[in-house]
DNA sequence: TCCAGAGATGAATCCACCC
DNA sequence: GGGGTGGATTCATCTCTGG
């Protein structure tokens, strides 16, 4: 339960050997620039420096400081180093030296959405953590994950057997019933985590640049220590592995060279905050309001579809009349004229021009009545599954059906 | 357009310089072992061996294989380097040896769900692909995904100014009112790539070890290609890059050190001529482009696509009236009339009573023209874009006031 | 040639407002 | 007042321009 002030190399020296059950190392990333960032009251700033004179003398001196964290570590413990692309690659070679390639772990892959920039180029979106252990011997907390929705529940819950040709099948009893599995505890936890980047607008947000969210630490703390270990983080920063392992009942290190960083840990210590993501809570499908079906109509179109306002489902890609054209499907639940209220509220409120509604169904009316809107600004027209239905209503007054098995499956087979 | 069988090494020396688009580089991945699979038939075994004697011997290989590459490369060309934990940063290495440490672009993350042998540890699922440009002046097709749910949609649609605190705020005109953004793409594709690891289609599998999905070779060769343009592979393996190449018009040399390999590729390549001849005979522009607009129409009509013959495109999933009715779209250089005739011919030789025709264009007509067809069991309506073009058209001529011609001129120009 | 500053950007939270 | 909707805000990236 110690936090010190100073210089990360030194303090480590001052440390016994083969006493810390994690390490965590979020050293600066080799960006060579500064990094600065205001608290959310705007009173205090923040600042740490990434800038070095060739990356010969960054390497060096990580070099030491894994070496250091080897001799600390318990022959039961494990490293995870946090970097990014700016160096990765020659990080993990220090890592390979120090700790031996046969204690690579894992090359854990954080990932996560965040905004955009104008590059030319792909759109980075993920951190790199390597994970060493000290010996074959380390300590480890399997974690499973759910099932995702898409595996096939057959799968899960029927055993399987080796057949004589050496493929795998369903396990069959005696009477030829399938076998159902007794304990499924999940699927083993990915290297790949998706874990929402720490929002600007977050409470857990302490001012502190380049601050990682609790829920990353939350996990690898959980996978490497029990109640009582020992957690120790030489660039502390923000002190989020600091709150975390307090939160989780763990001892801890924290060292950092600036005053500023570990009294910002002290101060978060005394009032523990974390945001509970809505997004990991409660799903990304949570946000969508629209089904299948409405997709693949703006993908039809060629339209970008929107979530988050009731009012419009999408836009155009082209830009037709100069401007986005907005669009809305009409729901299931909805008369068209409420569909179009909804649209013309939005629309007015964001002054849009033109826009486009689609007719799904005939809600509350009969399909001979037809709609008019005086606003010829808005195009109002019927999907193809409401035409098809309105077809097939007026076909079928009038003809009575006639219908072979044999040309159906001529017609399937031709898929 | 060609296959060699050969050592790659050599092979890559006898060719040109500056002469390849986009390298794709898939070497065996260091892993020290044999890789064997058999055809879903069990008829064939193919397997390649991925033993070193060491590091320094794969590396030494891998080195100059990377130096090749960049020769063969066209100033504007691009390489990617498709590798797992194995061996990936000291390949790396040797790519910012090769290219330039400048010339460093991405590392893409390859990541799937895949079936778990429970190892102490984190579930290994994601591999890396590292994309180095020989210049910056580097070809690149932007390439944007859709929104996250979360976002707002005044983020999208608003303009948005510095204020003089340096914070970002929504701009307004000198009327205070809102200003809104004339032209959207969506994001910029991440760096994160989930692309299933077993393709959908199972028969997708060749029988190939290590087979990659088509999905993957796509978006590589689209990113930094275009029609016309040379795709490379030195290690072609089963041929996926080769038979994605093909699809997408592009020219390919591929190269293999195993004969198997080669006319594996050979056979998947005239598979793919065989199944796909209709479409690529046609000649008519990118294949797959060309068909999403179909697929997407069918798709969102509930419909099952199928082979194209000219006269029927698929049939509604809905048996309406007890029949299977089947659905043509108008192709681009057909008359509304040619396509109904040829629908009528291929519906009265299945004898089909009831049937859609979609029509896309007015292909040789105003707009104003109507179209009637005196068989009322043949249901035409017009697409989407139809109704949106004609919409648009409309408005053009009819308001003039509220029109400007700056807003006629880009309605023109987005045509 | 290099640096500073302005501009663009979207995810996800907070929060004001409205029934 | 509370549940839901949608508007506002902030961050760290990259590009571009001008001195």
């Amino acid at each position: 339960m110690t936090l010190k002030v100073g210089n990360c190399l030194e303090e480590l020296k001052t440390l016994d050997d083969s006493i810390a059950d994690v390490i965590y190392l979020d050293p600066p990333f080799f960006t060579q620039k500064e990094h600065q960032l205001k608290t959310r009251d705007n009173l205090k700033e923040f600042k740490f420096v990434d800038k070095w004179t060739s990356l010969e003398e960054y390497l060096n001196f990580m070099d030491q400081v894994i070496k250091e964290s080897n001799r600390i570590l318990k022959k039961t413990g494990s490293v995870f180093l946090h970097c990014d692309k700016s160096a990765s690659h020659h990080l993990r070679i220090l890592l390979d030296k120090s700790f031996g390639s046969e204690n690579f772990r894992s090359e854990i892959v954080w990932c996560y959405k965040r905004w955009s920039n104008s590059k030319k180029g792909l759109l980075n979106s993920h951190q790199t953590i390597y994970f060493y252990s000290k010996s074959q011997d380390f300590k480890f907390n399997m974690f499973y994950d759910s099932y995702s929705p898409t595996t096939n529940v057959d799968q899960i819950l029927q055993e399987r057997m080796r057949a004589k040709n050496g493929k795998t099948q369903y396990k069959r009893d005696k009477n030829g019933e399938i076998v159902n599995i007794k304990d499924k505890k999940g699927v083993p936890l990915s290297d790949v985590w998706f874990i929402p980047y720490l929002n600007p607008k977050a409470h857990e947000r302490s001012g502190y640049p380049t601050q990682k969210p609790i829920l990353l630490l939350e996990r690898i703390i959980q996978l490497t220590t029990n109640e009582g270990d020992l957690v120790l983080d030489p660039f502390c920063g923000s002190g989020t592995t600091i709150v975390t392992a307090k939160m989780m009942n763990r001892q801890f290190i924290g060292i950092d060279i600036s005053p500023d960083s570990i009294s910002l840990t002290k101060q978060r210590l005394k009032n523990l905050v974390k945001t509970k993501s809505n997004l990991l809570e409660r799903g990304e499908g949570d946000y969508i309001n629209k089904n299948k079906k409405e997709f693949s109509i703006l993908d039809s179109i060629d339209a970008i579809p929107v979530q988050r306002n009731s009012g419009i489902d999408g836009f155009l890609k082209a830009k037709y009349l100069g401007e986005l054209i907005p669009i809305k499907i009409q729901r299931e639940d909805e008369t068209i004229q409420e569909a179009l209220n909804k649209l013309l509220k939005s629309g007015k409120s964001k002054k849009y021009e033109y826009m486009i509604l689609i007719r799904t169904n005939h809600n509350q009316q009969s399909f001979h009545d037809s709609f008019e809107c005086e606003n010829d600004h808005v195009l109002i027209m019927n999907s193809y599954d409401l035409f098809i239905e309105d077809w097939v209503k007026l076909n079928k007054l009038s003809v009575s059906t006639s219908f072979s098995l044999q040309k159906e499956q001529d017609a399937i087979s031709t898929n």
